[in-house]
RNA sequence: GGCGGUGUAGCUUAGUUGGCUAGAGCGUCCGGUUCAUACCCGGAAGGUCGGUGGUUCGACUCCACUCGCCGCUACCA
């Protein structure tokens, strides 16, 4: 027996700090799909998803809740894994963060990045917000709050560790440049130009909370997010210590990542690579996102409105996990964002999976019981249609082989309704139900049914990759093996030989689209509830350090070189004060002239962009969008 | 502001290196069929391929400018 050649495919390791949504599904059933894909056409497939689960956000959240951290995330952990396995998503290994194999080994990798002279002492100020567990300059926060979420961010000094990434920055720009590592291509510009700009050392470790792993040789300090989240890839292999799989599987083919963190996959990650001296990802490739509406993204960290239903666990319940699956695979193009829509996907599932997959197996079962009691038969003339639907069913599998080279589900997927589709049309030009009345037409009616049987075994092969049960429920009703599903079989005809059909329930029932609308519309409901995350708390002396005051616009004006910054001119009591605020998105100028405002008055002044800002005005997020923080009192009165 | 992407029928989109009468699905209109989950099949209408100018025998495809979206990035006390 030759050896199978290796796959090692990831999808990122999720942060369980909520329920997942279909945006994570999304991911998770392209890894799968193609994991079952490579497994279908002979490879040894290695297929890791995961849970990454330190962090302060988890910990803080474990006790609001009341819990500990451990408890908390394995109760998240323990709903992951149920919906993969509802979903029957067959990967062949999930990482914890906190295992033990997990933690031990990047104690060990930490170890060689510092006996090589990567990683040195320092201190890190930053800005931190909680909720999204991230770090900020203080130029990248949008008005003074974290870009991510717009949440309120704290200041934070520490003494941490560093990676001296910039040491690998002209090995990355190498890395960057060719044309297989990172995929789509417009990322790689993006990639690049980050880098060009110059790369900061890494802050690598955190004093700020303890829910992390310790640092081997400071325990003040625990391993911030990169070095523990992204070494999940080689840990899990057991890298360093137990390297059996990682020499067999190392470097993964294929590391599946959103957009909006590509970044960390194809510049931190080869660079903790290139300390540790150890082969490179041969690609990382960057999906899009799923949009809900006009609503944007689909994010935990955001308050989900409008009438979606975006709880894969309720789609689920209603429409079947193959339904599921197969709209998000068919809908969207890999590497494009797309649009969440129940009516969209009401009508892939009616008309695509109900009319044209599920009928076709329908009308054949029928036909086959009624006119052959239900035995196939056997072939017994070609004519021109015969051959044109053997041709185009047996042509199948290149076409999607091809697709699937591309991670193009949506066109994989198309290739294969085109013999659906023209099985159907099959149907019609050959009329066996003429054919039935007939008896001197016998053999072209047998002919007919048999090929019709043949068509849905190929396409049972098929789609087996991306809807397995329902590849089973085809081939139960065709009354064929369900288990030895052999992908060479897509490319041969004539396989079927007297077996017994039997024809079972619709393998999708045709769905009422309006009356479907209108309950998802009510499952939808309000946001999830999330505890309340706060600030630390501070002394009064502290708060009263901050001098808050009315003031009134009576100039507003955009930055003349800045796209983000707006300039007003403020009348605050006696005097005039000029602020800057980085607000243009979400307002025009001239709305604002007129409003009493609520401004901090005693801050430092500041030039931004050549012009000076003395002060800073208040707003309150408000879903996408900031909301002016207006008052009635007179301007420069102060506010308590 | 810098860099990059993108704009094709009402909607979602395919168009590799310039040769197309610009394809497909959904929607619309007309017709056929009854084996089947009131499904399926056929046909038609619908596009000055964002705009302007250029290169070329020939441009959706190349170039310049321009408008609209989107991403990364700088400015966000």
């Amino acid at each position: 027996m030759t050896e199978k050649k290796k796959y090692y495919i990831s999808t990122p390791i999720y942060y369980p700090s909520a329920n997942l949504h279909v945006g994570h599904t999304y991911c998770t059933v392209m890894a799968d799909a193609m994991a079952r894909y490579k497994r279908a056409t002979g490879y040894d497939v290695m297929f890791l998803t995961g849970a990454d689960e330190h962090g302060q956000k988890i910990q803080t959240l474990a006790e609001a809740k009341g819990v500990t951290p451990q408890e908390y995330v394995d109760e998240v952990v323990e709903g992951i894994k149920d919906l993969w396995k509802t979903m029957e998503i067959s990967y062949d290994d999930f990482i914890r963060t906190t295992e033990p194999r997990h933690v031990k080994r990047v104690q060990q990798i930490f170890m060689k990045m510092y006996e090589k002279g990567d990683i040195y002492k320092g201190e890190y100020e930053g800005l931190y917000c909680t909720p999204c567990e991230s770090f900020w300059t203080e130029s990248q926060l949008v008005d003074g709050c974290c870009p991510d979420c717009g949440r309120p961010v704290q200041k934070a000094k520490e003494e941490a560790y560093f990676f001296k990434i910039s040491k690998y920055q002209d090995r990355l720009i190498e890395l960057l440049s060719g044309d297989e590592f990172l995929q789509p291509a417009s990322r790689r510009n993006e990639m690049l130009g980050f880098i060009n700009q110059g790369l900061d050392d890494l802050c690598i470790s955190r004093t700020s909370f303890d829910w992390g792993i310790p640092v081997p040789i400071d325990d003040k300090h625990v391993i911030y997010v990169w070095l523990d989240a992204l070494t999940n890839y080689i840990t899990a292999l057991g890298y360093p210590d137990e390297p059996e799989k990682y020499e067999k599987y190392w470097p993964v083919n294929v590391h599946l990542v959103g957009k909006e963190i590509v970044r960390f996959h194809s510049i931190i990650w080869p660079a903790i690579l290139m300390s540790i001296d150890e082969p490179l990802p041969q690609k990382v490739l960057g999906h899009g996102w799923l949009l809900m509406g006009d609503s944007g993204k689909i994010s935990k960290s955001k308050a989900n409105k409008g009438v979606d239903v975006i709880d894969p666990v309720v789609l689920i319940d209603r429409y079947g996990v193959d339904a599921l699956k197969y709209f998000l695979l068919r809908e969207y193009t890999f590497g494009q964002d797309g649009h969440f829509n129940n009516e969209v996907m009401l009508k892939r599932l009616n008309f695509d999976l109900a009319n044209d997959l599920g009928n076709l197996v329908s009308r054949t079962v029928s036909m086959i019981e009624k006119y052959n009691d239900g035995i196939i038969p056997d072939a017994k003339i070609e004519d021109e249609f015969d051959k044109d639907l053997k041709k185009i069913a047996i042509g199948a599998a290149d076409k999607v082989d091809a697709q699937m080279d591309k991670f193009a589900f949506n066109m994989a997927l198309e290739e294969i309704w085109v013999v659906i589709r023209r099985a159907n049309k099959y149907i019609d030009e050959k009329m066996p139900w003429v054919l039935a009345k007939d008896e001197a037409q016998k053999d072209n009616l047998d002919t007919c049914l048999h090929n019709l049987a043949e068509a849905l075994r190929i396409v049972s092969i098929l789609i087996n990759p991306f809807m397995h049960t329902t590849a089973g429920k085809i081939r139960k009703q065709l009354g064929i093996a369900l288990y030895d599903i052999v992908w060479e079989d897509a490319s041969e005809f004539n396989m079927l030989c007297q077996e017994k059909v039997k024809k079972g329930d619709a393998i999708f029932p045709r769905l009422d689209i309006e009356k479907e609308l209108e309950e998802l519309a009510e499952l939808a409901g309000g946001p999830k509830e999330e505890p309340m995350v706060y600030k630390d708390d501070i002394e009064f002396d502290d708060f009263d350090k901050v001098d808050l005051r009315v003031a009134k616009v009576l100039e507003c004006e955009k930055h003349p070189n800045a796209d983000k910054l707006l300039v007003f001119q403020l009348q605050v009591g006696t005097e005039r004060r000029q602020i800057i605020s980085g607000v243009a998105k979400d307002f025009k100028p001239e709305e604002l002239i007129g409003k009493n405002v609520i401004i901090v008055a005693n801050l430092k002044p500041r030039k931004l962009r050549g012009l000076e800002s003395q002060g800073m005005i208040l707003y309150a997020e408000n879903g996408e969008h900031l909301a002016l923080v207006s008052t009635e009192a007179e301007n420069g009165n102060s506010v308590n």
